[in-house]
DNA sequence: GTTTTTTATGCAATCGATTGCTTTTACACG
DNA sequence: CGTGTAAAAGCAATCGATTGCATAAAAAAC
């Protein structure tokens, strides 16, 4: 009826009883008379009673809802972890509060103290590109608000974590394309500060070692994120005296606008490039050639890390907690030369 | 130094003066004795004192948080829309709390009450494909609580709200399709009591009705998101006795699945089947060909739904706004069929 | 019919801020 | 020295719940 909502001492007065009755009504208590409970619930329900959630949160010294920090919302491998939060909270009754850092040191650190200052009851950190410190994150441990960073964590911190196997996959994957007959193996990778991009050029530079290839400077990319010129990359790479015959990609968008330029050029793929992308989007499975990726599998990272923050605020784990989730390589078209040459 | 954070009662104990004082002396309120402001603001600052915002909320009757309703986060079209509407929020001082429905009108409104319960200052709505009624948002309107729809809206609610020009571009993108010489348009759309899909499926038949083309059942297909079997639809519109000649599909990642299988069975794109997509995703002009798209401006969707949303709460518009925003056609190689003939 | 026990309810403090009103203090002026 | 006034600080209510403790009412025991 009135603009504010009715409040327990509403029911209260209607009923001529006091607030404590009502709340012990409601929340089922013992030591009311039975009749004195039907009544409540029955007003209540009349007058579409909401518990108030910010007084029980001062008084219970939670909100029930989890912070998440992450670089861009529209990156699909962030909106998917993303998804794979909001699903684990929403089913143990939290809610999500999503910041975007834009890949911003400082941006971070804003949503940071805007969600510290929300109360949130937990976060979930990815940093940004630019994050090349870790001591803005000191007010968590401070606090001691539970948190736990995922995929790009803050390799400083020795908090609770869930990663992929990044290293490893990477070093599959060069593995895989240097059986494939590939000997000068371009990657494109993000700053090496980040712990994903570091642990998989540290794959791609151990898998080229162990099969005695020399590293070669020129193909290497770094990628700066939103301002990449892939066009200008690739044409750099092909306009080598001697171009690669594999590229590496940070990722599936990248890769297929590699490919895209690529055949442009007249060149093949793969027998001329085979290329590699990361992150399996949905989408990848269409282009031509099917694009060969590695799973990153966002959905479930997101799901994981939330769990593992949901266990940490229940204070189950005095130890932080570090999780590594599997990543796949899924071989399609874009590197299949022995194939390719067979034909 | 103990788990709980400083308040306003630790400072004022500290310095042996009131609750009330500290916390004029923080607001820079006046009637402060210089001496003891800069006093309280040096304790404050060594204590790293943070106002808990639960206390104020309660006390203001605002959270300076809104709650976004979508109906999937891994979506493209929504990311980019919530990335819009963090953008606006953050920088007007709110937080947003995402709930994703999963395209279930159920978890929407289990969405709605959380959000509701959490006293969120505003809601920006894009509904389920699910939704087909509306009486689960009464609350909103019984509570008086601000609220903007966005893309998605609800055709029987009489609420501010944000959309595209959907009807008139998907005439205009019929009507080209007409004018490339096709004349078996063929559309996979959503449900017809949602907003958008009836609008452009609207405007797709009165382009068909205005060039005295006769619309064909056979060429429509009903397409039930996640569970779509875009393999068989195209098999399906491909082994018709009159295959179209031009397909106009709900989404890029549909088209561009699609067109993966028109190549596969040899046929050509566009001189066999034009094929037209709808939201211009990143990927769509590195596809081969390169992808004709309707840009569905998801950002500016989202920015400007919160734009409105936040006017609405600071209590400037009395009737409920409705914006219009443009989506335009972007002409590829998919759909040019004159240039492609010319060959 | 009184005492004891059980059952049901109310009072008031609490969570951490803000704020209207009162009170204290200090200072100026007649 | 008394009084008026302004400046500075404190008191207590408020926001909407919960909850320990006190108390009132009803039921049981003697």
């Amino acid at each position: 009826m009135n603009n504010h909502s009715v409040t327990i001492k509403d029911i209260a007065k209607i009923l001529g009883i006091s607030k404590s009755t009502v709340s012990r009504a409601l929340s089922e208590h013992s030591d009311v008379h039975a009749e004195t409970r039907e009544k409540v619930l029955a007003l209540a329900r009349k007058l579409q009673y909401q518990p108030n959630a910010i007084a029980l949160n001062l008084k219970q010294q939670r909100t029930n809802t989890i912070g998440v920090i992450i670089p861009e919302t529209e990156n699909p491998f962030f909106a998917r972890a993303v998804s794979g939060i909001q699903r684990a909270a929403n089913q143990a009754g939290y809610n999500v509060m999503v910041c975007q850092s834009s890949e911003s040191c400082r941006t971070e650190e804003s949503n940071l103290k805007s969600l510290i200052a929300t109360r949130v009851d937990g976060l979930l950190i990815s940093i940004s590109r630019e994050t090349d410190k870790s001591d803005h994150f000191d007010a968590i441990f401070q606090k001691k608000i539970p948190v736990v960073f995922f995929d790009r964590i803050c390799k400083t911190l020795d908090t609770a974590q869930v990663t992929t196997n990044n290293y490893e996959i990477a070093f599959e994957a060069t593995q895989y394309l240097i059986r494939q007959g590939c000997r000068r193996i371009a990657t494109i990778t993000g700053p090496r500060h980040l712990y994903t991009s570091f642990n998989r050029f540290q794959g791609y530079m151990d898998a080229l070692t162990k099969n005695n290839l020399e590293f070669n400077p020129d193909y290497l990319l770094l990628s700066d994120f939103s301002k990449d010129n892939i066009e200008a990359y690739t044409r750099h790479l092909i306009d080598l005296k001697e171009p690669p015959d594999a590229i590496f990609a940070k990722n599936d968008l990248i890769a297929i606008e590699m490919m895209h330029i690529i055949k442009k050029r007249g060149l093949s793929i793969p027998r001329d490039i085979a290329v590699l992308g990361f992150n399996n989007e949905p989408i990848s499975r269409f282009v031509e050639p099917a694009l060969s990726t590695v799973d990153h599998p966002a959905h479930d990272i997101g799901a994981a890390s939330a769990e593992l923050l949901l266990s940490q605020i229940k204070g189950e784990n005095h130890h932080p907690v570090k999780k590594t989730i599997k990543s796949s390589l899924l071989i399609r078209e874009s590197t299949e030369r022995l194939v390719a040459i067979g034909n």
